[in-house]
DNA sequence: GCCGTTTTCGGCCCGACTGTTTTCAGTCG
């Protein structure tokens, strides 16, 4: 698949126009279907070939045209054209913050700033601050900027910052002493990584909170302190991160938790839908003229436009606007619509809990049962089971089971896809099992597309655990396709797993939508291995609505009978529930 | 570059902060 290939293509051609000053709204057209191109579940090549490249929104005759050329001959001569007469490096210092286009575009011309080294080069010699509209806080700043660059500035895991806001938001509401201080954002949008931390107040003593965010002793370095606004960079680890707090007034908080939750395309579509009523949308109100129609509340804002109001996971303009227009808006999923978790491990793999204790912290989260799904033989690494071990388990189980009470413990497994396709457990041994999650653990280059598709084949293999096998700390996923996987997936009746391990989070939103829209099951895990595991729900569930998916979509919003009844329905097999 | 129940041309979201300026450009979100 040529999507993401062509979308870095598109967005190093808008970065070219940028820095040789062109058109801005050429270069959006650019940077927005890059955007497109990347989120697109679909094949873009399957696309071209059926001619429907311009059914998709922000994609004209130009760029279709283009999108063809590159399927075609794998070149964009547009893309030479831009980058002409452009050294290299020039790209990458697109990266330091508070360095644009414009700038790096004066460095070039007027000194012949081509990378980075000369870049601090020209700024040790006071070159750059003595370019007209330069100056030497500025040249400072830039410095400061390639500093952080190289600090690493990686994206943060969603449940990393999930910790991080709390903790800024609880330092801030000691000292304002009431109001409303949120996290908007990526992470309210539930992102799978947050770049800034974006937190929005609404409080008496405005002064008081920008002092402590200034002055709380994480704070390596304040970037901008204003009346209303104030920027940080705090230490995490061994880089630094931002954290951008922002101040409105009580009759503004609405509209400024809607803007500031983003998404910047959803924002921007609402808005022109706004001019397009005679309204003015930004982060203090709606306005028709001078007055103001709506702005306390959220669900103000989209009604003022004549819309419902939107999930946060919803916002990333992939239709939801159009959908509310509608009144068709998919009714989320919800916390408490999960009934069990399908996904956990105990000490007899590489777990830290043991059985009685899983089963405790799984009834805390109200649910009706948490299938057991220990690693297979194969998986060395992670102690996995022989059959032996795995019968010996299913004997402890049912002991536990027969003391609990609304509660089960369902005997499973998380069995490894072998090289060769199959998995590592005969079907006999299977056959006894509640639940079978399959995984591919090992030789992600080979084969993974049709290994998974031979183990969805296999009559007890019920979902496919992780799919993707991505990490989002640095690893890259199988070399699969995940289409073929899915569409497997719905001939043979099985579900695909929703991982809520918050380095995983696997499958993505947009494969989830891909899964839904085929009629495939998802199954959340939390892929559970100690006492912090139950909770991870929370980051599957932001997934799983980001993916678009109702309860209808979700396996275990089944009861555990509900659950049997679902496999017997496919087998044909008779099990108690 | 895209796009059109007012438009095939002329729009394309809006504001805060900073540093450089005597009124604004650049960057960011």
């Amino acid at each position: 698949m040529k999507n993401r290939e062509i979308a870095a293509v598109f967005s190093r051609i808008a970065d070219a126009l940028d820095i040789k000053g062109e058109p801005a709204f050429k270069i959006l057209a650019y940077r927005r279907a890059a955007r497109i191109l990347d989120e697109m579940a679909e094949d873009v090549a399957v696309l071209a070939a059926d001619n429907r490249l311009c059914d998709v929104e922000g994609i004209g005759d130009g760029l279709a045209s283009k999108i063809v050329e590159y399927l075609k001959t794998g070149r964009m001569a547009k893309a030479d054209e831009a980058a002409k007469g452009l050294p290299a490096g020039l790209f990458d210092l697109l990266n330091v913050p508070g360095l644009g286009a414009k700038t790096v575009g004066l460095a070039f011309k007027a000194l012949g700033v081509a990378g980075l080294d000369d870049l601090r080069r020209v700024i040790a010699d006071g070159s750059l601050a003595a370019l007209k509209g330069m100056g030497e806080k500025k040249a400072e700043n830039i410095l400061k900027g390639i500093g952080t660059l190289e600090k690493g500035r990686e994206r943060l895991l969603l449940g990393e910052a999930a910790e991080i806001a709390e903790e800024v938001i609880a330092e801030l509401k000691r000292a304002a002493g009431g109001g409303r201080i949120e996290a908007a954002g990526s992470l309210r949008r539930m992102r799978e990584t947050i770049g800034d931390i974006d937190i929005l107040a609404s409080v008496r003593n405005g002064e008081a909170v920008i002092g402590a965010l200034t002055g709380w002793n994480r704070v390596r370095r304040v970037l901008a302190a204003g009346d209303t606004k104030a920027s940080v960079l705090i230490e995490v680890g061994n880089g630094e991160r931002q954290v951008d707090l922002r101040f409105v007034e009580p009759d503004s908080f609405g509209a400024a938790l809607q803007y500031f939750t983003g998404s910047k395309a959803h924002n921007v579509k609402l808005r022109g839908l706004a001019k397009d009523l005679g309204l003015k949308v930004n982060e203090y109100g709606v306005f028709r003229g001078e007055r103001k129609a709506a702005g306390r509340e959220e669900t103000d804002v989209y009604k003022a436009l004549g819309l419902p109001w939107i999930p946060p996971e919803l916002r990333e303009d992939r239709g939801e606007i159009e959908r509310a227009r509608e009144g068709r808006l998919p009714t989320l999923i919800e916390r408490d619509d999960i009934r069990g978790d399908l996904h956990c491990h105990t000490t007899a793999s590489d777990g830290r809990l043991k059985l009685a204790e899983l089963a405790d912290l799984m009834r805390a989260m109200g649910y009706g049962y948490a299938a057991v799904c220990d690693h297979s033989r194969s998986a060395r690494y992670a102690g996995g089971l022989t059959p032996e071990r795995l019968k010996a388990q299913g004997a402890e189980i049912d002991a536990l089971n027969r003391k609990l009470k609304g509660f089960r413990i369902l005997k499973g497994t998380e069995v490894d896809i072998l090289p060769d396709g199959t998995v590592d457990f005969p079907e006999p041994v299977l056959a006894g099992l509640d639940f079978v999650v399959a995984s591919v653990h090992s030789s992600f280059k080979r084969d993974v597309t049709a290994r998974m598709i031979k183990a969805l084949a296999n009559p007890h293999v019920d979902m496919i655990g992780h799919p993707s096998g991505r990490l989002l700390s640095g690893r890259e996923g199988y070399d699969v396709d995940l289409e073929k996987v899915i569409e497997a997936a719905r001939i043979h009746g099985k579900a695909m797993e929703l991982n809520s391990h918050i380095d995983r989070l696997d499958l993505d939103d947009v494969h989830l939508r891909l899964a839904k829209d085929k009629g495939v099951p998802i199954g959340i895990g939390t892929d559970t291995h100690g006492a912090d595991g139950p909770a991870m729900i929370r980051f599957g569930l932001g997934t799983a609505r980001r993916g678009w998916l109702e309860k209808t979509d979700v396996l275990n919003t089944l009861s555990a009978a509900g659950l049997a009844r679902w496999r017997n329905k496919r087998t044909g097999e008779k099990r108690r529930p």
